[in-house]
DNA sequence: TTAGGGTTAG
């Protein structure tokens, strides 16, 4: 950063003297030549259109000595740094040549930086002209310099901003005003935004427009819609920018009708629908669900830019129409990474992290954008769910090399990557690398905690969390009640729920109650657990439904099951789930004229039993499995080493489970069960053969695991003195030694 | 003698 003055080094000989000799400051004392010239040049300034041209002009005015005035070079910074062509490189070489830059000149140059890709410089030149000016900010440097700290959200820097406005009687600007509504307004101080706004004594159209704004981005559309009402009794006329706020309010609100009635009241009153208030207009019918509205509108504008585009296509894909998003994204004249994130995070949060990779390896071999914060967000989800881990290791070492700033979010995805891929040290790594945590990177670190069966340490580590005044979040209490459910915390799960809205301002919701009927059921505690059902305030869940029935399978408690189940039922009739569990339950105590009963039922009604697949990842490469699997390229290996596998497994005395044997619903999976062909077990065979021995075997399975593979599984950690981790929907099996971590309560 | 504030995806 250059100091001023100076630079006057790098300014070519002239001979004219460099101080001004007349009273006014503005006017340089020009002989008549120049003068005459001046107009002329000037002229030339504004005809300009490229920075060559511009720098023609320039080197005509040091030749002339015209750029020793400080109104022409007023001119040169203007056009350098403002202009469609502008450089802002180039504006600044200028303005450090400039001897003594006027008011006007620096803040040109504060102006340009504000809307600048890198905001600090505005702030930065801010503190030289404080420093180096003999002039004090004016009512036009506030604005710029506050739309920078606005575009930083720096708080506390806008505040300063805010107060030399005040002592420099700045402050009944309307402009600066302004400014300041929408700097607080972004900074998220949606109190101290409308302070400013009520004590704005001529409110224009602009005032109104800042605070609607902010109302809506800062998630208050309520107050933001009643604000816009406000306006018309003031008999404000409200203009495009007041239509983009409001239906940003609409569609914060998902209030459809409203966001209709907006659109009619725009055609109303002729208010100018430019492409931005078009996007807004798009933006409100897609999100408020009204997809033919919105199609309607898109293939109507006439002007399209990537927001138009992508919203059309985050639409498409975020109904599930991945073709059709596909086709828009093909169609795109260009593609921005916003566009590239929207399909990958389509897929990644509809359960396709396959399809959301595939799409992140295309963006990696194009050229058309290079991956942002969200791009890397998403991929490390869709690593996690698949347990890819050499994926996720690349991202987090590309995060690394491309010296990509961690932010909350990519420390939590990179926290939960880790963990749901199996290494909890790597996780605990990354929360200890963070020095300050928000309640994400701390919930997450405690999710990590509870699926690897760390029950009792998650609790600790939410001790710690609210010793460093951390306010834990819903999201926060179900992982701690998870962590209570894994480890049979009955006593510290029960203290936890019953404080979360009293203590923590949490109130329970669906999940909640799921986990804590959850915790009793599978402690035993059933009676306890149907109690809790019949006093919930809130109607009971499928989840909570299904967390009793899968606590009465683990009893054997077939009564309270037939309930659960058809309360379940009544909910979702098509849910296979509870007619697997159920019929799971009857197996076991040997019902079999209900289990065939059941398996007709779900015949009639076209329900399949989602199929089990296990999933490894070899060498950067996921392989998956189904049951009785042979599509590997290797499957002849592989059931060799499970013949193996059984003859060593025969020699120490197993004997296969009956009752896991015959708890399958449909005819095929018996017959592949009956040959021992679960997908974990063909996943872990695989494991065997192609790995190092001294690498752990992280095996991901779709389903809950079974019973049988869980007890085959245990074996061969101690009999081939392998680590293995199995991954379930539910949580982490850590086979050790002939051991599993969950200590058969699972 | 130059000008300024507020605008929709991820």
């Amino acid at each position: 950063m250059s100091q001023k003055p100076m630079a006057t080094q790098s300014t070519p000989a002239v001979s004219l003297p460099r101080h001004s000799k007349s009273n006014n400051p503005n006017l340089y004392p020009l002989s008549p030549t120049v003068n005459n010239d001046r107009y002329s040049i000037l002229s030339l300034i504004n005809q300009c259109n490229s920075t060559k041209q511009l720098k023609q002009v320039h080197a005509q005015m040091l030749r002339t000595g015209l750029f020793f005035d400080p109104f022409s070079a007023g001119k040169l910074i203007t056009a350098s740094a403002l202009s469609p062509f502008s450089s802002l490189d180039y504006a600044r070489q200028v303005f450090d040549q400039i001897p003594q830059p006027n008011l006007f000149t620096w803040n040109t140059l504060i102006r340009a930086y504000a809307s600048s890709p890198d905001p600090t410089q505005s702030i930065l030149v801010f503190l030289q002209l404080l420093h180096h000016c003999e002039h004090f900010p004016d009512k036009f440097t506030f604005p710029f310099v506050i739309k920078a700290a606005s575009e930083l959200k720096a708080f506390r820097v806008g505040r300063a901003f805010h107060g030399m406005a005040i002592k420099g009687s700045l402050s009944s600007d309307v402009y600066i005003l302004n400014s300041l509504v929408h700097f607080y307004g972004s900074c998220g101080d949606l109190d101290l935004a409308y302070a400013v706004f009520v004590k704005t004594p001529q409110k224009d159209v602009v005032s109104w427009n800042s605070m609607i704004t902010a109302f809506a981005q800062g998630g208050c559309p309520e107050e933001a819609l009643e604000l816009f009402r406000g306006m018309e009794k003031e008999n404000v006329k409200p203009n495009d920018v007041t239509m983009v706020g409001v239906l940003s309010a609409c569609t914060k609100k998902l209030d459809l009708e409203f966001g209709r009635w907006v659109c009619s009241y725009i055609e109303r009153n002729e208010i100018n629908v430019n492409l931005t208030l078009s996007n807004a207009m798009l933006d409100m019918y897609m999100k408020c669900g009204s997809f033919e509205d919105a199609k309607r509108l898109f293939y109507k504008m006439q002007d399209k830019d990537i927001f138009s585009w992508t919203t059309m296509l985050d639409g498409y894909a975020k109904l599930g129409e991945y073709d059709k998003a596909r086709h828009v994204f093909d169609a795109m004249p260009r593609k921005d990474i916003a566009a590239w994130n929207a399909l990958i995070s389509a897929f990644e949060q509809n359960g396709k992290p396959k399809e959301a990779l595939a799409v992140f390896r295309e963006l990696q071999l194009s050229k058309d954008a290079k991956p942002d914060e969200v791009t890397l967000v998403c991929a490390l989800s869709a690593s996690a769910q698949l347990g890819a881990m050499d994926l996720g290791r690349w991202i987090d070492v590309y995060i690394k090399k491309h010296g990509i700033k961690l932010n909350y979010h990519l420390t939590t995805s990179l926290i939960d990557m880790y963990a749901k891929c199996g290494d909890l040290e790597k996780a605990l790594e990354v929360y200890y690398s963070v020095e300050r945590k928000d309640v994400f990177v701390w919930s997450a670190t405690i999710a990590g905690l509870a699926m690897h069966g760390h029950g009792r340490a998650a609790l600790d580590l939410f001790s710690k969390m609210l010793e460093a005044k951390v306010k834990p979040n819903a999201v926060t209490f179900t992982n701690v009640l998870c962590a209570c459910s894994h480890k049979g915390l009955v006593n510290e799960g029960q203290r936890l729920f019953y404080q979360m809205e009293p203590v923590y301002g949490v109130v329970p919701g669906e999940k909640h109650y799921a986990c804590m009927v959850d915790i009793l059921g599978r402690s035993g505690l059933l009676q306890e657990a149907v109690k809790f059902i019949e006093k919930m305030p809130i109607l009971p869940t499928i989840s909570v439904w299904g967390a009793l029935l899968g606590a009465c399978r683990l009893h054997g408690n077939i009564e309270l099951a037939e309930q659960a189940c058809s309360r379940l039922l009544e909910l979702d009739p098509r849910n296979h789930g509870a007619y697997v569990l159920l019929s799971n339950i009857y197996a076991k105590t040997g019902k079999w004229d209900r289990v065939s009963g059941l398996r007709k039922i779900m015949r009639d009604f076209g329900l399949k039993k989602e199929p089990g697949c296990s999933s490894i990842e070899v060498n950067g490469i996921v392989y998956e499995f189904l049951v009785g699997d042979n599509s590997h390229k290797l499957s002849k290996e592989i059931y060799s080493k499970l013949d193996e596998i059984a003859a060593k497994l025969k020699s120490v005395g197993y004997v296969p489970n009956k009752s896991h044997l015959l708890q399958l619903v449909e005819e095929e999976d018996m017959k592949e069960q009956a040959l021992n062909l679960h997908s974990e077990k063909l996943a872990i065979a695989y494991g065997l053969i192609s790995m190092g021995p001294s690498q752990p075997i992280r095996v991901v399975k779709n389903l809950r695991v079974c019973g049988d593979c869980h007890s085959v599984a245990k074996l061969i950690s101690g009999l081939y003195d392998r680590e293995i981790l199995l991954r379930d929907r539910y949580r982490f099996h850590h086979f050790r030694g002939g051991n599993c971590s969950c200590m058969d309560y699972w």
